[in-house]
RNA sequence: GGGUGUAUAGCUCAGUUGGUUAGAGCGCUGCGUUCACAUCGCAGAGGUCACAAGUUCAAGUCUUGUUACACCCACCA
């Protein structure tokens, strides 16, 4: 036995620091490919090397921990494989940003110099979240730890790419893509986020070359005018129909274009004519392709106006617009403006207006990698939690357009494409062709551009072990078992990895995806640094403890929703573990010195049995709630079952035998108290990795260390009688305390408790100790029957048994006449109730017959309890009379 | 425009296949304890279960519609 006395109050960072050490250095994180074992692999969504723990990574890890810290108790060989991603964008930005600050630029460092600048930028910060993971507690294998540019991924990126690409899936062509200005990079569809605007809408007319008729255009860019060369009608519409075919100019450039017919036109919307600029707009570039239109580039890569009109060349777009405005209007052509609400395309990074530009960039060709993703969630070889986001998943994996991965961006896989100098012909090769090109030329130049980020994020399931290569741990530990993550990223990153890992792998990169949703203030808001709402969780972990933070983000959790989060949640975590660490103080102590080998099963008192039961319950209950995900039902069931059975009653209910030396069951209480803790600490470890641990160490001082205990099962119990005693008895002790409450009897008058009961007497008997210290009992007498029973007595009773506490001077009858009235009322109100339900026809008629029974059972119980309250009033009320 | 989700006590949320005075935790108020506990026990206030209609013997629970909020997709220039 640990004679160590704990102190006073849990000490987070002390222990921390203490058993994340041990943890680490024991190698309890890192898994080995044992084939007697079931492995159990979880890859952790690879956070940003700009990032900076904030509550979502938080969370996001605390739940990955929670599933690996059980499933490694469970016995599973358990690989939670951390790692960074290398973010492109956001990383580049940053590095930008820092060279700018020496007076340097990319151009000025070229691809090389700037690179080195990145790779040492990544040394030295790359690691900030990592090392924060660990604070939280985080027990990933440290030592399979990757970067998606580290060379083993970098080389999985680039023959993904080459094969898709020899297989036709991968495509370079010429398309309207969305490009970021200020990141000045090509974005996917899925980068993009709309944001409304107020704006307007601006009315231009078009007039015939020969000024026979006019079409009046309704824009919201009237910038891109200079770009138009067409003008589209809906070919339905009889307005225009006389028309199509002929052609208007255009103001300013004076350039003739012809007037097409496209059913793509709302002909409710505007004038129903629609100007055409196919360089700058997804529909009209559409049109454009299809109708032959000319396509003419008004806003360059910087988002400034093109030498297309000499005069604007060179301005921003905000300026350039007021000045085209201006000179329409001044030609006369301006119909007129309305004030016009639209949604304008956002950077997802730096939030600046995307513009759609033509570009020639390389594509995932997604229709055939998409059918299959798509059958694997439909036949639940992959099954998502919450289930809903299946349907989600369905409509944008059906509705997929093709994936623009090229990115103008020098952090990254560099794309393996090469080009001959004289005649441009692409050979995509791992290495710099050697050979000549057909046409005699020798001089290959690499593609400039590098890989969207989530290229090689997708293949991280696999990449990470060694795929393509047969490794054993690629062997062993793929297909993964669980991914968790934030809904945010379902299409980014989930949806990818399902139709890469299908593509490359041929298995499913995962079996269960939990998703879960965003963290927002107490009011709702996302946390944000303009509204300074956000909790840092290392200041979190400084003043409250990871534990507590872990606690604070699981209660009360549910997959379903958003997260409110305030600081008063750490409020709640805090009491808990202390009460968590007060309970078990209480329990050494108790337990000190009683030899629980002496323990016999056969000597297990009721209220032991009671708790087992209990136990077992929960322990079913929490496995259960974690299998499916249910964080915060888990912890709420462990949470009630600790505070409520183990604290509350159970530790009040033996204390009497703990504190008697003579007591026969001595050894049987330690036992199960001892037991009990040992097995709330088991389950509670995922949640309380520390403290539980810390615990763990002085009640188990010989074993292994919580992270590798053996995670609780249930055991078959037949203790059912002895349940129901213990309810019994409950019952009577808050009844007890309820009356005296009411009654305002001071805790120190000691009252006698005279049981009238047909079968429970031996066992109320036996729990007078029990009585005595949770019921304000001197003594428990046991009777037959209710004859002899002293009138002036309080009297509470159910079905199986009353108890009568004689008032002595506590209480006087009108105060217990007062009280039986109430209760008195109170079943005649519920009797009423069911005679009501039993005198409706319909019910009795068309209700199951055993609704119908229970009932009628109920109603009669009702009126047994009525007579005997009655019975009971009216000998008081004669009683006072006299 | 299409879709998904949420709406239950001051706050955070439970409420199983519809079954009968709607629950927990926290907070608040009161009383009492201080014998492991920055405690604990008991009680109280506080709910037209968003609204409306319907199905049913019976609706917080099922159906339809409405409203509010959140999110996703689409992009009518």
């Amino acid at each position: 036995m640990n004679t160590t006395e704990l102190d006073k109050y849990f000490n987070p960072e002390e222990a921390e620091k203490k058993w994340y050490q041990i943890w680490n250095d024991g190698g309890y994180f890192t898994p080995h490919v044992n084939t007697g074992k079931d492995p159990y692999t979880i890859m952790i969504p690879p956070p940003n090397i700009t990032g900076k723990l904030h509550l979502g990574h938080a969370l996001v890890n605390t739940l990955q921990d929670v599933v690996i810290r059980m499933k490694r108790m469970q016995g599973y060989e358990t690989l939670w494989l951390p790692g960074t991603d290398h973010a492109s964008i956001a990383t580049e930005a940053k590095v930008v940003d820092m060279i700018k600050k020496e007076g340097l630029s990319k151009d000025i460092l070229g691809r090389e110099g700037f690179l080195k600048r990145a790779w040492e930028w990544k040394e030295e910060y790359g690691g900030t979240i990592i090392r924060q993971l660990k604070k939280l507690g985080c027990s990933c294998d440290w030592t399979r730890e990757r970067f998606t540019l580290d060379e083993g991924l970098s080389k999985v990126v680039q023959k993904v790419f080459i094969d898709l690409y020899n297989e036709g899936l991968i495509y370079k062509g010429e398309r309207l893509v969305n490009w970021c200005p200020f990141c000045h990079s090509t974005l996917s569809d899925i980068e993009v986020e709309y944001e409304e605007e107020p704006s307007s809408l601006w009315y231009i007319r078009y007039w015939a070359p020969d000024k026979s008729f006019y079409l009046d255009v309704a824009t919201t860019r009237p910038e891109t005018m200079l770009g138009d060369t067409g003008v589209a009608v809906n070919p339905s519409d009889e307005r225009f129909a006389k028309y199509i075919g002929k052609k208007v100019v255009v103001p300013i450039v004076n350039r003739e274009i012809e007037v097409i017919a496209d059913p793509f036109v709302e002909t409710e919307f505007g004038t129903g004519c629609v100007k055409i600029t196919p360089a700058h707009d997804f529909n009209d570039f559409n049109a454009g392709k299809k109708h032959g239109l000319e396509i003419l580039k008004v806003i360059d890569e910087d988002g400034l106006m093109t030498d297309l009109v000499e005069k604007y060349k060179g301005m921003d777009i905000l300026t350039a617009r007021k000045l085209i405005v201006d000179e329409l209007q001044e030609l006369g052509v301006l119909v007129k403006i309305e004030p016009y609400t639209h949604n304008v395309g956002k950077c997802y990074r730096c939030h600046h207006t995307v513009e759609p530009m033509v570009s020639k960039q390389w594509f995932v060709k997604m229709e055939p990698l998409a059918k299959p993703a798509i059958e694997a969630v439909k036949n639940k070889d992959i099954t998502l939690y919450p289930e809903r986001y299946e349907k989600t998943y369905f409509h944008w994996m059906e509705n997929i357009q093709d994936w623009c991965i090229s990115r103008q961006l020098w952090w990254g896989h560099r794309i393996p494409a090469y080009y001959c100098e004289k005649c441009g012909k692409i050979e995509v090769a791992a290495e710099k062709p050697t050979h000549a090109c057909s046409c005699g030329c020798t001089n290959w130049i690499q593609d400039e551009d590098t890989l969207d980020t989530w290229f090689s994020s997708a293949l991280w399931p696999f990449s990470t072990l060694g795929w393509p290569e047969e490794t054993e741990d690629y062997k062993f530990f793929y297909p993964t078992s669980t991914l968790i993550t934030g809904n945010d990223i379902l299409f980014f990153w989930v949806a990818r990895m399902i139709f890469s890992a299908l593509h490359q792998t041929g298995k499913i990169p995962f079996s269960k995806v939990v998703l879960h949703g965003l963290i927002r203030d107490a009011q709702g808001r996302k946390m944000s640094k303009s509204l300074n709402n956000g909790i840092d969780p290392l200041d979190v972990i400084r003043d409250y403890g990871a534990d507590a933070l872990r606690f604070s983000l699981v209660q009360g959790l549910s997959l379903e929703t958003d997260i409110r989060y305030s600081m008063e949640r750490l409020d709640i975590a805090k009491a808990f573990i202390n009460k968590l660490w007060n309970s078990a103080k209480f329990v050494l102590n108790g337990i000190e010195g009683i030899d629980r080998s002496a323990y016999n099963k056969a000597n297990l008192q009721p209220e032991d049995k009671w708790l087992l039961t209990k136990l077992n319950q929960t322990i079913k209950d929490v496995t259960a709630e974690l299998e499916t995900f249910e964080f915060g039902d888990a912890l709420q069931k462990l949470y009630d079952f600790f505070w409520n059975d183990y604290c509350s009653w159970y530790i009040e209910m033996v204390k009497p035998r703990l504190y008697d030396e003579n007591c026969k069951t001595r050894a049987e209480a330690a036992y199960v108290l001892h037991y009990g803790l040992s097995v709330i600490l088991k389950l509670m470890h995922p949640f309380l990795p520390f403290v539980t641990e810390e615990l763990y160490e002085r009640l188990e001082p010989n074993s292994k260390p919580l992270i590798v205990a053996e995670w609780p099962k249930a055991e078959y119990l037949d203790y059912k009688a002895d349940y129901e005693n213990i309810e019994l008895m409950q019952y009577f002790i808050t009844s007890i305390r309820n009356v005296r409450a009411n009654m305002n009897i001071q805790p120190s008058r000691k009252t006698n408790l005279i049981f009238v009961t047909k079968d429970k007497g031996e066992f109320l008997k036996a729990a007078e100790p029990i009585f005595m210290k949770l019921g304000f009992a001197k003594s428990v007498e046991v009777r037959d029957s209710k004859a002899g029973i002293p009138l002036n007595a309080i009297n509470i009773e159910n079905m199986d048994a009353a108890v009568y506490i004689p008032f002595e001077d506590l209480v006087d009858i009108k105060a217990e006449i007062e009280r039986l009235s109430a209760e008195k009322e109170k079943y005649e109100g519920l009797i009423a109730r069911t005679k009501a339900q039993l005198a409706n026809e319909q019910f009795v008629a068309k209700a199951p017959a055993d609704k119908v029974a229970e009932v009628k059972e109920k109603q009669k119980s009702y009126e047994t309890m009525l007579t005997s309250i009655n019975e009971r009033l009216n000998a008081l009320r004669g009683s006072a009379a006299a």
